[in-house]
DNA sequence: CTAAGTCTTTAGAATTATTCCAAATATTGA
DNA sequence: TCAATATTTGGAATAATTCTAAAGACTTAG
């Protein structure tokens, strides 16, 4: 299941990780692959249980490298959700994320093209980190649901 | 220090915390006034040790929990800056902030007026979420400063 | 090809920010 | 004033993450 492009995002994974000066590893490609697959901004730890049934023996301080390792080489970012854990997304388009406060799951949402903030004078921006909260389609309709039970 | 305006704020305070069915303490008086005085976006640790000046014997645990009660009644709000500890702001107004990646500080942005984000269908917003990151005007102009050295 | 140097992995300890706990105390309403 | 309930307090517990030191793996100069 690690090989739907084997060429091309592996070798787009390498460039990425040479650039950053780090080294290509099984587990690297491994915990990336699993970015890759299901989408859904998983955790650290979500990312170490998935990771484990291809590669029993990772340890959560490896993924932690790996997640950390692939953040700092531009192929996945950090969501920070309030005070929860932290979460990745291997979506390196500028975009915004939706946080469905019934369920916890966590949303892509488009941004316009050009930030519509303004900042006083002297400030310069670098990054965008915009959340917003609420309920998702499917909780909007019925909004009883158990934390952690998600609907997705 | 405490008496800048002893009639009308504190009048607001007792009653945003009745309706939310919380009690008026000296311990939760003193923290807002604590958050009112200084609003650079304390931390829970920096609003204990400024209290403690005027209320030697408050714990750290009293003041998250007079922290947690501004927020739950509306005089606060919790600010979440990355992986680092949380922020508080007694500032009610819509607005965003902004993150000085060299002096840490952190300072309130006004927003426009309407969200200019459109969600996909079905989505339901409640809360807007926005941190802009960059460097202020200070850090900006000499950008080189060690972690924690606030220029304000 | 081989040793040195460097990076990575691993398990577990340490740290940080926060929450929980139970007993003592304070506040509120009757 | 009394009873009911909320709050404060210090310390223990927790969650997420980072650090540490030893073992293993690449890379490269010789």
């Amino acid at each position: 299941m690690d090989r739907i492009d084997n060429t091309s995002i592996e070798t787009s994974l390498n460039e990425h990780l040479a650039t950053g000066g780090f080294r290509f590893t099984p587990q690297r490609r491994h915990v990336y692959a699993i970015l890759l697959q299901k989408r859904d901004h998983p955790t650290a730890e979500e990312v170490f249980i998935r990771a484990k049934r291809g590669m029993p023996d990772i340890s959560l301080a490896t993924v932690y490298n790996c997640l950390d390792a692939l953040a700092k080489c531009g192929l996945a970012r950090q969501v920070t959700v309030d005070r929860g854990a932290t979460r990745f997304c291997p979506n390196m388009r500028e975009h915004g994320h939706f946080c469905c406060d019934s369920c916890e799951s966590v949303f892509d949402i488009e941004l316009p093209p050009e930030a519509c903030v303004t900042l006083p004078k002297g400030f310069r921006a670098r990054r965008y980190d915009i959340a917003i909260h609420g309920h998702c389609p499917a909780c909007s309709e019925v909004p009883i649901l158990s934390k952690n039970e998600h609907r997705h």
